[in-house]
Formats: structure tokens, C-alpha cells, sequence
DNA sequence: TTGTGTCTTGACCGATCGGTCAGTTTGCTT
DNA sequence: AAGCAAACTGACCGATCGGTCAAGACACAA
């Protein structure tokens, strides 16, 4: 019978899923898709192999299923731009959000870097339609930005290559800044200061002052 | 017999071990140390899978090669800092030769930045070692530059960081680079125009005026 | 030619890979 | 209590993993 599945039955499928979702994002990140193995993916998720290929139809499919939700989470940043904003609160808010994902969803963000230095062989559509179209409205406001007198002539292509590199260095070089800093993690105040000065440097190399609602 | 072994035994042998380490280099950068496949490495260099054995002990062996090979190619930068140098013109080389050494080794750049994705299980003690001293003592000239009115007070770790991050941006994330601009690769003058880009906004946001040599 | 050390390689090892499947357990409806 | 579909899992599959080894191929000195 195909009547109402029981509450309790889809509750506990997506909490398996969510459980193998995690740790499959954790391994992913880690080893990239060819270096992660199932076997570590149902270990770290206290499962049988044959389990987490249960839920997840394939390693491939899980694979995809994790960089989707990652991309989906970077879906809200920087929507709401129009050549009328103040580019400073815009770039303010920016890095900003980009920080705050970053160690919101550390395990996806290093997820995303493997895959791109593999050369982005599941994301290359993603990177070539979509993203493209977002960079390229995104570059012609800020365009405008500078005709208008806004902020300096900068290119914004380097620009947000910039902010997107900045910003995400701090979780998928984590294991270096660590290192460098000789602590097991970055305090919130560190994190905090981190974000201040990419801030405050960004917009003031950019010819921005700070954006009055900060 | 010991004696003089023949000039071509070594030449060939050199000749050999570099095309391994060029195409290890290659496989390990795209798949990282767990996902990179001996097989494919001997692929890539047209050898059968054993005379890769036997020339490079193991696995761990080749990768710890070349990974001894890249830290190498880094130590000259940025080694003539002092308190008494122009902070300008120092960052700007700084940043300059960053970019030229990111083109001039992608592969090793992209190996390095998969270690440190997987947590930096190899190079963990070189992280808090030896790159750890390199790091505070420029902090620590950078800190002088500050109290001395050259720059802004800026925290030099994150400065260190971001220059780090954005110039390593362009060969990690080429991948991304190349599917967001639609091209295949970026022309010499876009490289330029994004190092001078780099150049001229940390600087200017440090409250720099470039570099009178420049 | 013969001896010697290096180089080269196919065959093979146990372990692990992603994935399948048959068989059992579980939880809910009737 | 009976029935049933979903959930679960141990055992197994062929392929590939890193690594070993013994047997040739090769270059060169004596």
C-alpha cells in the first residue's frame, strides 16, 4: 500500500541521509572523490558499506547530491546588488557573508576546492553557465560603479577573484593557518579581526570608505 | 666495480626521474595523495608501473619528493626583508614573484594545495616549524613598519594571508577561473593586469603609494 | 667472450575498491 | 495473527590498489 508513509519512517530516513550526508562531506573534502572511499564514508557514519549504498545510489550520486547543496547555500550571497547600492556596504557585505559560510560549512567549502582542483570534472557546466552569468551581471554594475565615480576603475572580474579567494582561504587553508599560528583554531575575536581587515583593506584599496551601516 | 659510473647511466637516470616526477606531479595535484593511482603516474610517463617502483621507493617516497622539491622553489621569497626595506616595494615583490612562481609551477602549487586540503598530513611539521619562523619573523619587521609610520596598522599575519590567498587563487582555481571567463586559459596580459590589480589595491589599502622602482 | 652491476618488466601478492544481491529484520496495516 | 513493503546487512563480484620478485635485457670492463 502506497498510503501515507508514517511520520517516523521519513524522519529517520532523513536523518540516516543527513548522518551519511556529513560524513561523506567530511571524507569528500578531504581526499577529493577519487581518494575517498565508501568504506570510510560508512565507518565515519557508524553504518554498513552496504548501507550508505542503500540511501545514496552510488558513490557518484552522493557525490553530486553534496555539491549541490553547497552550491545552494551560496545561492543567497550577493543577490540583491543594483547599480544604485552603495558599493561599499555591497563589498562590505560581500566578504562579509562569504566569511561567515565559510565557517558555517567548512567540510562543503573544502568539498568545493577538491573539486575544482581536480580540475572541476562535475562542476564544469555549473562554472561555465550559471556562475558565469552571475559573475558577468555582477561585473557590469560594478562597471557602472566606477563610470559613475563610485569607487576606483578596478577591474571587478580580479576584484571578486579577490574577495572569493580571500574570504575562502581561511577554511580550506585552515590546516596551514593553524599551523602557521602554532593554534589548534582561530578564535571568534581572530576571526573577527580576519574579516575587519579584509574589509577594511579591500574597500580602502578599491577607494571605498567604510559603509555607514557597519 | 664502483668506478666512475658512465656519464649517460646518470644523465638517462636524471632524464628518467625527472619525466616520473613531472607526471607524478601532475596526478597527485589533480587527485591528491590518496586518489593519485601509481599506475596512472606511470601511464603519464609512458613507463611500465614497476620501473616507477624502481625508481622511487614507494608511493609516500615520490610524493614526499616532490613535495620536498616545491617547499624548496618557495624559500627564496621574499628572504631580503628588513626593517629598514620600503614596505612597497617589498609587498609588490612579494606579490610579484607569488604570481610568477604560481605560473611557473602550477602542478606543484595545486600538490601543495591538495596536502594542505587533506589537513596537512605530511607537512604538518614544516607548517608549524619552519614556516611558522618565516612567518613572525616578517610579522615581526611589519609590525616595525607600522609603529614607524610606513604603513597602515595593519595585522601583518593577515596580510601575509591574503597575499597567500589571492595570488595562489589564480593557479589553484584555474579551473574556476577559466569556466567563469569562458576562455581556456588567461592571456599573459590578463595575468599582468590582475597582478598589477593585486599590487595596486593591498597596497593602496595598506595605505601604500606603489613602489618608486616600479 | 665472459663476468658484473644496472635497468626493465610481466606476473603475481594480499588488500581494498565500488557495487550487487539474496536473505533477514523491522515496523506498520489490516 | 497475517501480510507486506521498506530497511538493513553479510557475503560476494571483478577490478584495481601499492608493492614484490625473479627473470631477462643491456652496457661495459677485463
Amino acid at each position: 500500500m502506497k498510503s501515507t508513509p508514517a511520520r517516523t519512517d521519513t524522519d529517520s530516513r532523513h536523518a540516516v541521509e543527513a548522518r551519511i550526508l556529513t560524513a561523506a562531506e567530511a571524507v569528500f573534502a578531504q581526499h577529493g572523490y577519487r581518494g575517498a572511499s565508501l568504506q570510510a564514508i560508512a565507518d565515519k557514519a557508524s553504518l554498513p558499506k552496504a548501507n550508505v549504498l542503500y540511501y545514496m545510489r552510488s558513490k557518484q550520486a552522493l557525490y553530486l547530491r553534496l555539491l549541490d547543496r553547497m552550491m545552494r547555500r551560496w545561492n543567497a550571497v550577493l543577490d540583491d546588488i543594483t547599480p544604485e547600492s552603495d558599493p561599499a556596504q555591497v563589498l562590505s557585505d560581500f566578504i562579509r557573508t562569504k566569511m561567515v559560510l565559510g565557517q558555517r560549512f567548512p567540510e562543503g567549502s573544502k568539498l568545493f576546492a577538491a573539486e575544482i582542483l581536480a580540475g572541476a570534472p562535475f562542476l564544469g557546466e555549473y562554472l561555465s553557465g550559471e556562475l558565469r552569468l552571475w559573475v558577468e551581471e555582477r561585473v557590469r554594475i560594478m562597471r557602472q560603479w566606477s563610470a559613475q565615480g563610485k569607487m576606483d576603475d578596478v577591474d571587478p572580474r580580479w576584484l571578486i577573484f579577490l574577495i572569493w579567494s580571500a574570504t575562502q582561504h581561511y577554511t580550506e587553508y585552515s590546516a596551514q593557518i593553524h599551523g602557521v599560528l602554532g593554534q589548534d583554531s582561530l578564535t571568534n575575536a581572530d576571526l573577527e579581526a580576519a574579516t575587519d581587515f579584509l574589509v577594511g583593506v579591500i574597500l580602502k584599496g578599491c577607494g571605498l570608505s567604510a559603509p555607514s551601516g557597519a
